[in-house]
DNA sequence: GACAATGTATCGCTGTACGATACATTCGTA
DNA sequence: TACGAATGTATCGTACAGCGATACATTGTC
């Protein structure tokens, strides 16, 4: 059986926790530590090793193992040889797209712009120094997976991060950069913190952000900033083609505009 | 701001938890089910509502709440006004649908599916008395919620669970009408257990189960089932329509086919 | 300006989750 | 076929983590 390759981008969701919180709950800790054992891995765990991912002895693994099977987080894998996430994940998945107002609100428009654009679209949320993608409305060739919902890909280096980018502060922006574990996914990806603050420029200016294989190569992308009422940026719009079909600036001339247009609906509320 | 509904269908997870396992954490029971006080809301709770909801006292609410919320599952509302489900959760959603191999598998076909067929096509996977989503790919036209990762329906009335059931024993399937609880989801619903197993039959004769109106008012769907190796059925391929623009024979002289297809081309790994 | 509702903090006592260890079962290999 | 290494499972006494009760702080509403 094949899986899906782990997480490329490497983006860590920064789970670095103040110790010795009268209120934290240990258990609680483990047991999401426990299902976050997954995000790395390449095929079904076994206890031991989901017991030295965690940090944990084998009996307490045994103990949060068990009780997440219980409760349907947790799944034995098909042939009976390892563990694999469970399906009642799903649930909370489903709770939390449509909770959240952002999602709610952008998903008719983000329907309305793929019918005119018959390329990939996409709706990414911030998380710290990560853009997680909560829809992606694949394109007709588009032979990759279908929706892969919680996605993630680092802000510094995509069209989606330096759109929201473009709606911070200087000194947000490179605290960001600073931050973030920059390398070079692609050949093309630009890492260097002055290059960055200029495509943010960039980005300001033309009130859309451009990004050209830095994640995958062949791919152009450009994105536009969803903001709160105070201008907080929360995340982006993406359209995504391929450059054995587009160049640059065509591309950019004809969604810009639309995705423009699109980000612009969402956030008139 | 608008949300969108809570869980229409009602069909709640079974979660009866066998009492005084000594393997049992209750303190990862507790988080859990704080989690899925979210499944009823229909707005951002309250600490008091999800205490009363989980039947515990307000500080125990409080810590898991804590908890889950320096963890990123529980967030403040974008008014903190309330809790709503925090965005850690989809990173488990990416993990779910990349390790299970049925999604792996079926999503380059589903998109190929999609490709010659202009309706919507899903993807389900069964879980108990249910099918949950796992993939939408939506229709051109369709100006719903983008691609509802998580949405789950009942086996006994849906065009996917029948098809399920049509690969079970008869005791299999008596045993899933009679756990259910039917109810008229529409007027169309078809509840009586004897009714149901004769569509059931219907779907082991044709190869493909039919439903009209159960679900959506308007809403027409075949569907196929994906079965292990062994024959057990572990969910299904769905096309749905409008009756607007289609007639229940024609809609399955069209679609009948290319949904068997792509089951076999999934079936056979 | 009073009140009701919210989230936050504190603190002893109880009972739960801990680690160590021993058992069972499956797998791969010689 | 028999061995050994890995897996998942079960048991048990002890320490400390999480419990409830209560009191405080902060916000919004009438």
């Amino acid at each position: 059986m094949r899986y899906i390759q782990k997480a490329e981008y490497g983006v860590p969701p920064n789970t670095s926790i103040d110790e010795s919180d009268p209120l934290f709950v240990q258990a609680i800790a483990r047991a999401m530590q426990v299902l976050s054992t997954f995000h790395e891995a390449a095929k079904p765990l076994t206890l031991n090793e989901i017991a030295a991912a965690g940090g944990m002895g084998k009996s307490a693994a045994q103990r949060v193992v068990h009780t997440l099977r219980q409760l349907g987080y947790i799944d034995r894998d098909a042939d009976d040889r390892g563990y694999v996430p469970g399906i009642r994940i799903l649930d909370h998945t489903r709770d939390y797209l449509r909770m959240n107002p952002l999602v709610v609100r952008a998903s008719p428009v983000l329907m309305e712009l793929r019918r005119n654009v018959r390329e990939r679209v996409d709706l990414s949320l911030r998380d710290g120094l990560r853009l997680v993608y909560a829809a992606r409305l694949q394109s007709k060739r588009e032979t990759f997976f279908a929706t892969l919902v919680g996605q993630s890909v680092p802000i510094y280096c995509t069209s989606g991060g330096r759109a929201v980018m473009a709606h911070m502060s200087d000194a947000e922006v490179d605290e960001i950069i600073e931050r973030s574990v920059r390398r070079e996914i692609t050949p093309k990806t630009i890492t260097d913190p002055a290059a960055i603050r200029a495509k943010v420029q960039e980005a300001r200016e033309n009130g859309y952000a451009l990004a050209l294989e830095e994640i995958l190569q062949g791919e152009i992308a450009i994105a536009t900033a969803l903001v709160s009422p105070d201008g907080t940026p929360l995340g982006a719009i993406h359209i995504a083609g391929s450059l054995s079909e587009w160049d640059a600036e065509s591309f950019c001339r004809r969604f810009a505009p639309l995705a423009g247009e699109a980000a612009g609906a969402i956030n008139r509320f």
